[in-house]
DNA sequence: AACTTTCGGGGTAACGTTTACTCTGTTCTG
DNA sequence: CAGAACAGAGTAAACGTTACCCCGAAAGTT
């Protein structure tokens, strides 16, 4: 900086009032100086910068680890979003572990990130308190635990996920709609549950506890409640999953059992994550604006940053329904047999 | 830190000797100076830290486009090896876009980053050269196009992953496979094809250049190649990928057509990502170790970063079998006709 | 005409470390 | 016992910015 003041014949101080914008600077002396930093490659040190302003141009995004699913698409939002604001990402795992997340905490205090991104599940939310005692601005991304939290959050409408996707079955023509779920104390898990018993009572059907089973998120729940749903003496003509990796245990089930989806069994996934569109067949789902969720978040995250306040803490974006071949009408006629 | 020295009646400079430990201080000292530090929760600042010693403890991940395959493995075992290591993970993705290259590039330039790893298509490695000349370490991962380069990379042996899969289908009895390749202009796919090759000439049996088809690495090709491998008058019996999402587009054009895995088609894939288990069948694929190949890449960096001489600057993990269901002997009896 | 405001610009002191160098004593060596 | 060698600890100068305060001149105000 110091080679570039002398060469446009002027102070440090006046360079770096150009740099950054600020006033008090003259035109013509502006344009000299952005020539003679512009001919000579000179790019800020970002070190000195840091240190000086106590801003390091960072933004942590913490996650569990990296699923490939969900996250993949909160992932090209956040970097989409960051793009061009001059901030560079940071992506840590804590790998579930204890140890590791106490020593990238501890980190976190000498003032090396600007602001974080916790992309955890519900239980894991402790960080949280952490990270407000200190005063680092954070946004929690996907849906809570608690309806309502002190930290701001950002999440979709899984209600109406659930409502969409149960209606939609409905003007198929299925009555007997399975849904396997998340853990039930989780208020995410009971509002979809909530949006598939609204469509079937403003539907008229009754509701049937049979059909309601629960799980974990996990695609190996998916392959036992599916096997659970079909052995039973009147299965259901249609699955409601509660993501779409659960919905991949259902489709093997259903292989292995040659079952054909949509003819025999139509199943919906839930969070339409980059994948589906490869599963056999494409997997209708509804779809969480998981893109927009990683935009957004970095957008709250920067005005939090910035000093300003959010509009409102909680934010959900609307989900939709996402048709692709997975569904049809449901076909009258017994299913196979189980195998063995 | 001052503080620290004050409380510990030392100087500032005993501190730093001791958080670096460096020589210089008697062991009594050391400890009592310890013992201030664990009291008051002190963390030494990044951004000082940074300017003064000229290193950022950050390293950055040049990603096209996050997949949620391939990259996703590479990218835990990156975070498994750096975990330990003090240094943090940027990662940022080009999104195929010169101007936001170029915009990382000049960032590069302040020492904001330690070393780079490359986790790029063939083509992309325009920027090899750059950090080349600016003298920056960094690895390239994956296969590269050509055969040998100037600067360090990693992969795995795709020759042997062609040769292993083939031999494999002729293992259970297939004469007629078919594969399905990315642009034959590119090392790597040649490599696998010779593999491929390789195993059918020990094996006897002619190659017939009917069953070999190329397409480019993804889905979209591969259901585009099966459908013209499945066209001919003597359509194989089984179907080797480029890789796995290829596999996939296989598995959506047999589901199609009502052929059944593995009972009337063999399939067998490339890589070994996350979400070949959720296949229905699960797919059977030649496994790439990418939580090594990350680890791996990220061991050879940081021995780059400390001045250190590589062993060797390109490494090949083995590749191996990963036997899940989309394989079995062959069925006489012509396929299903074309629908519609 | 004298006074105040505004604008362009410079000087200097941090920011929190590390490190080259200096300064003490103490111990070893011949 | 003198001098060298050495260990322990401190001093001060960087590292490259930006914040704050100052100055002089031009313009506006009374």
């Amino acid at each position: 900086m110091a080679q570039i003041a002398k060469e446009a014949g002027v102070s440090t101080t006046t360079v770096s009032k150009v740099l950054n914008e600020l006033p008090g600077v003259g035109a013509s002396t502006r344009v000299r100086v952005r020539q003679v930093i512009e001919q000579n490659d000179y790019v800020q040190n970002h070190a000195a910068r840091h240190l000086r302003k106590r801003q390091s141009y960072l933004i942590d995004l913490v996650i569990m680890r990296l699923e490939g699913g969900y996250d993949v698409g909160i992932m090209h939002g956040i970097q989409d979003a960051l793009e061009e604001s001059g901030y560079r990402l940071v992506v840590f795992s804590t790998n579930e572990k204890e140890a590791s997340q106490r020593l990238w905490l501890r980190r976190l205090l000498d003032q090396s990130t600007d602001g974080v991104l916790l992309l955890l599940p519900y239980e894991q939310i402790g960080l949280a308190d952490t990270l407000m005692a200190q005063g680092i601005p954070f946004v929690a991304i996907g849906d809570r635990n608690e309806p309502t939290s002190a930290f701001p959050t950002i999440g979709s409408t899984i209600w109406l996920g659930g409502y969409t996707a149960t209606e939609y079955l409905i003007s198929l023509g299925h009555r007997r709609i399975g849904i396997i779920t998340f853990p039930l104390h989780l208020t995410t898990s009971r509002a979809r549950l909530a949006g598939y018993r609204e469509a079937l009572e403003r539907a008229g059907i009754p509701i049937d506890p049979a059909l309601i089973c629960e799980g974990s998120y996990l695609l190996g729940d998916g392959v036992k409640q599916t096997r659970y749903l079909l052995d039973q003496a009147d299965p259901p003509t249609a699955i409601f999953a509660g993501n779409d990796a659960q919905a991949a245990g259902v489709y093997q089930v259903l292989y292995e059992r040659n079952i054909r989806v949509p003819d025999q069994m139509s199943v919906i996934g839930f969070d339409d994550v980059m994948y589906t569109a490869q599963m056999s067949p494409a997997l209708t789902t509804i779809h969480q604006p998981l893109v927009e969720i990683g935009k957004m978040a970095v957008n709250m995250l920067l005005r939090l940053i910035a000093g300003q306040q959010l509009e409102s803490n909680h934010v959900e974006l609307a989900t939709s329904l996402a048709v692709r071949k997975s569904c049809a009408p449901p076909r009258n006629g017994a299913l196979p047999g189980r195998p063995g």
